[in-house]
DNA sequence: CTGAAAGCGCTTACAG
DNA sequence: CTGAAAGCGCTTACAG
């Protein structure tokens, strides 16, 4: 059984194709009666609209892009989940990319997206300069950033207030006692990590507490780095007690060194985690964390591209929510 | 700058636009310095095929879908990336589609990437009715399943075998010394946890080990049954030492469940989990487990669903991939 | 080796 | 309220 289309409707119904074309599109004024019987017409001959014939012409993919790091990575699955239900309600289907932050994937995965049309792109990728977007931006395309900020390139965007997760970090461990703090930080390009790092040692610093210098190791975004930093850390004279990791992959890294040393979490050492994945829920103890809202992340990022590429509010919007402090066992009272 | 199209490339090079789409396509033959000429001019041009003309010419997107239970599932998650990489290495985008396995979901993604003219789908969805997949036969569209069979549709398809997987498991436990076993099973929809449970229980019967119904738990595909059911069969008189997990979610619930129990993994009880995700080397102690090949699935997955678009391998190829027993912390000798 | 022309299945002014 | 017609940017026989 060969595909319907606009025609066939059209010929069955005795209308032309435009009129066909203004009840699938709700737009027109067609008369009430008329439109039932299309309507009726579309069914019996089970018809559906081809999107790609509908995109050519209007212009219009109705598919955004979304460009991350690594989708099997917990924190960009949430995220991936929460974009995607969002957009296919508004009516987006959505194109994963994992770039694995490297820039010769993440070129070729932009000149695809721009290729194929898409409507918008979300990137939760960490691109180090703003070169990379610049194609997608002539090409007048959507683009809102996750977990992300490159406030230049004026695009909108949405985040976490990294800088408050990390005060919110340090406060808690300072509330609990503890003095000699460490802090496991991700790679230099990703911005977000530096603000928490930030956020971190100057409430820190408000308290009294100074970090040394190799008290804050710069990681890459992996568990076994997490755990070979942090071993190494915990073997430094002035071994910390309270150890903030800025990602749940890296704090889990850090539980399995802890342990293999012979120390207990939290007794001996306290950890503060930062994402609130599924992973933070599945470890023992169970970590406490500076929880991001991802779930409203994605809908407020799809959000925000819907609304840039429907032309609606033409100054970017830049929206900053406010992280969370999730007590759970990783974390006590200095003994 | 106003995006150049064919029209534009075949003006400047003063050919038609039929040469100039043979030698984007590598089609026909084009004299080797006029390719040369147009290739430069497409690239003063900056020019880039609209992929959506083409596919609306060509009747060809590449463009493939994946539907999942859920994409923020780790396993999913990690199916994804194979999925993804190796369709962008063949020159294809993969579509997201969580369906929560529930069938209004299913049935609406369907529609959806039929209209949108994916050339294939992949499914790892649990659908309970072949029905469902009908709509997307009819559309002479490809087909391949994913971690899941339906012999009876007739699709090709990628998996572990799960007969052989149980009966790894029970073997391991067996050889240990365990006699008083268990089984967190999924939801009977999933006949692939059907197939887990079978070998497990047969291997067991063989070494004339049987296991009564009360140890055998259905469960939903989340890590709060899986703690609320092992929590229940561990208070069962003839307390069970080897515990078999069909898959990691249940198997975390289960180590929460023992632990809250005041007893210990492995020494009081020792668990042997199903899929490898990222999940079974986070948990303490890390799980042993039956290992799909992740990776190795989804990438014959693109390839079965690609042959069958290009319209190679007429007859559906099943492909059952032999599972791993790894070993780690969560199972030890009955003490 | 190259081009003219039809066609893919829609949308959208425009005219009435 | 409805239709004729042009156009979206390609591909693909077909002819030469």
């Amino acid at each position: 059984m060969i595909k319907a289309t606009i025609y066939d409707v059209a010929r069955e119904a005795g209308v032309s194709i435009a009129t066909v074309s203004h009840v699938i599109n709700g737009k027109g004024k067609i008369s009430r009666q008329r439109r039932e019987e299309i309507l009726n017409i579309m069914k019996r001959l089970n018809y559906r609209p081809n999107a790609i014939a509908s995109a050519l012409a209007s212009k219009r993919t109705y598919t955004l892009g979304l460009l991350v790091p690594d989708i099997s990575n917990p924190f960009f699955a949430e995220i991936a989940r929460a974009v995607e239900d969002r957009g296919h309600q508004l009516g987006y289907s959505v194109i994963i990319c994992s770039t694995d932050n490297n820039e010769e994937k993440v070129k070729r995965y932009v000149s695809l997206l721009k290729q194929k049309q898409v409507d918008g792109v979300i990137i939760g990728t960490g691109v180090s300069h703003g070169e990379l977007l610049k194609p997608l931006q002539e090409h007048s395309l959507a683009i809102t950033l996750i977990a992300r900020d490159h406030p230049e390139l004026g695009a909108s965007c949405v985040r976490v207030h990294d800088l408050d997760g990390g005060r919110l970090a340090a406060e808690h461990l300072l509330r609990l006692g503890h003095r000699r703090l460490a802090v496991l930080a991700e790679n230099e390009r990703v911005t977000s990590s530096g603000e928490r790092v930030r956020g971190f040692v100057e409430t820190a610093a408000s308290f009294g507490v100074e970090l040394p210098p190799d008290h804050i190791a710069v990681c890459d975004h992996k568990i076994e780095d997490g755990y070979r930093r942090a071993k190494a850390m915990l073997q430094l004279a002035g071994q910390p007690t309270g150890l903030f990791c800025c990602n749940d992959l890296l704090a889990i890294g850090a539980l399995q060194a802890i342990r293999e040393l012979g120390l207990r979490v939290p007794e001996d050492c306290s950890v503060v985690s930062f994402d609130d994945t599924i992973l933070a829920r599945v470890t023992d103890p169970p970590l406490t964390v500076i929880a991001q809202p991802i779930e409203e992340m994605g809908r407020l990022a799809v959000d925000l591209v819907v609304q840039d590429l429907s032309g609606q509010s033409d100054p970017a919007r830049r929206m900053v929510l406010p992280p969370e402090l999730v007590v759970r066992g990783s974390t006590a009272r200095l003994s």
